[in-house]
DNA sequence: TTGAAAGCGCTACCAA
DNA sequence: TTGGTAGCGCTTTCAA
């Protein structure tokens, strides 16, 4: 059916190592035969059989991705990032949805190792390190993306979500928030590490946090965080001291927040001010633009991409890399309680961006 | 390195034919060896070689999708529900993202043909079926997505897109709306679709779109609308008889749509009334929530999966199916402008779904 | 510069 | 019920 390279070589009285040897630009072929067997491989529409190849090099060109949940803008812009990247080297990508279940992710990762993919990208939904291992013994590279275990010592590609917690807390003292509270994810390091920054950024300012102002959206229920959010909120808001800024593991969770603030009858940001993580689209048509931490997934994806790339040809093991991304603070009016003008004693103004936001690094 | 058949025939002192035969269940194995096979192919963790495999029986176990952008909600959702589907039955899903660019769409898919996958699923993002008939000739079954060819006879699953048309026309129609504009698509079937029901509706209501009410937000810019929904509304508002209902392509059009209007100094859904098509995450948050016509990605996606799965195992040709997902009405804010009860004269009242929301199949 | 031989890990076919 | 033989399409090695 398929055109091979014996048809190629029968056709111009040629052998198939030579057809091979032209096909791989091997240096030991005359120019004239290197001419005569690219033309007519390009008349037949010569594809060669990517198996065949394979099964004798060990090497796939293929990756494997798989992500907690590729309906979540934060994971899709990664997945398209690194698909975009990686066929520019030649390389196609399998990409799995785990739908946040640890088990769904093991055998997706079996799958893939069954597949000899030369490298493996995983964003985990697991508890516990325990299953890496595996991939270990394989000895089939792999990154950790986002989601990191402090038990293991891999490739990592993420955010700083330390710099998260600290850039979305500071911003809200600066904007006079004087009893700021966190709405943390569930156990995982991006939840810790922001939890981290958040208490760092209160004791850089000599503040801390009010007994009760640190909730969780808990692990059950809608992974989305939008009725944990309005959940946790609520809790918040019967606080004896009511809080009048809060941070938010992620954007979901911040549009249930925002909606049990109003829902209360109080303003966002003159009562409470919100800060989100995540930055999703859309942010700017919100019944209040939800000012948001960037995590800019698309450089995560080709940093991650790039690395990957990297592993998939070295075939003796580097040491690990772990690549953290600067987050940036992107300001809307769900934060913003101070005019943008600069009181006599503040930083300098920021530069608002191109689509009229304000940025800060 | 890895283990191989061979590996375990030799621990058994059985032969490699044997051993081939457990892994596929054949039936001519004695219950003794095939269980002694098992137990060592367990103990030794044994991963058939894919790349072998496929050398001889010219299966892959492969499925490839493109799509013009996996970040937009609609093909994200696509696409994790194919993965989730044939992940079931042990194949792995290429997923390549082209853009919306045809000539990398072409790429990819020859990339994809290379590989030999067993089918090839594309949502494209071509302005003719030209690419088409390469796929065809190599025999790879494949499936479009979303959009369609009139000129080309091919399987297809994607939502009715005139009754689309219909459902947003006639829903602002019933709410009193007698001046309907319509912000189209560029010149692919589903804006094609999407129009022609909004005349249908338009005629069955002995109404008809007046002159400079079908306006367009062009092919180039930003393809997620905002500011082209933007641009197209304000050219509608200019107009001598001021639309009091639009019907936009998609939801980020219709939400440069509202912001327009809101700018204008005008109410929605009082003065303009708005629908938007594709029901994305978040339509609930926004400043008025959104009406959108439901377009049930996550069923197009399991049926195309199915299909999919199908056309892999029935290696006889079967004639193209085309299969239309009906959408649903998603009422919201943007348009509800009678009260929810009943008129006389009025249909029946619709039930509220579980979130609140009023459907309409 | 070219090519013959061997073999990657597996399955198909047929003989034992 | 079991297994020998022959290859799938390609690359590797080494000899011509």
């Amino acid at each position: 059916m398929a055109v091979r390279l014996k048809d190629i070589a029968h056709d111009l009285g040629l052998s198939v190592v030579t057809i091979s040897k032209v096909l791989r630009d091997h240096p030991d072929i005359g120019e004239q035969t290197r001419k005569r067997v690219l033309k007519r491989m390009k008349e037949l529409n010569y594809q060669p059989n990517f198996a065949a190849r394979s099964l004798i090099t060990g090497q796939t060109w293929t990756i494997g991705l798989v992500v907690p949940d590729l309906l979540h803008p934060f994971f899709a812009q990664i997945a398209k990032a690194i698909s975009m990247e990686v066929r520019k080297k030649g390389y196609s990508l399998f990409i799995s949805s785990s739908d946040e279940d640890p088990a769904l992710e093991q055998e997706e990762i079996a799958q893939l190792l069954a597949r000899r993919v030369d490298v493996l990208l995983i964003a985990s939904a697991q508890w516990a390190a325990e299953s890496f291992r595996r991939i270990e013994e394989q000895k089939i590279p792999y990154i950790l993306l986002d989601r990191q275990f402090s038990e293991l010592e891999s490739n990592f590609v993420g955010v700083d979500d330390r710099a998260v917690g600290v850039l979305a807390t500071s911003h809200l003292i600066e904007q006079g928030c004087r009893r700021i509270a966190h709405i943390r994810g569930p156990e995982i390091s991006t939840a810790i590490g922001r939890l981290t920054g958040y208490r760092q950024a209160l004791a850089a300012a000599q503040m801390t946090s009010l007994p009760g102002h640190v909730v969780s959206i808990g692990t059950s229920g809608d992974h989305r965080g939008e009725r944990g959010g309005y959940e946790a909120t609520l809790k918040l808001l019967a606080n004896k001291s009511c809080p009048d800024g809060i941070f938010c593991f992620n954007d979901p969770v911040a549009l249930g927040t925002m909606r049990a603030i109003l829902d209360a009858g109080l303003r966002i940001p003159e009562d409470v001010a919100v800060v989100g993580c995540g930055n999703l689209s859309y942010s700017d048509f919100l019944r209040v633009p939800l000012s948001s931490v960037d995590q800019d997934s698309m450089t995560i994806g080709k940093v991650a991409a790039s690395l990957a790339l990297r592993l998939a040809h070295n075939k003796t093991p580097r040491r690990p890399k772990s690549d953290l991304i600067p987050p940036r603070m992107i300001v809307r009016a769900s934060s913003l309680r101070r005019p943008a003008t600069v009181p006599a004693e503040a930083p300098p103004q920021l530069p608002p961006s191109r689509d009229g936001r304000t940025v800060r690094r």
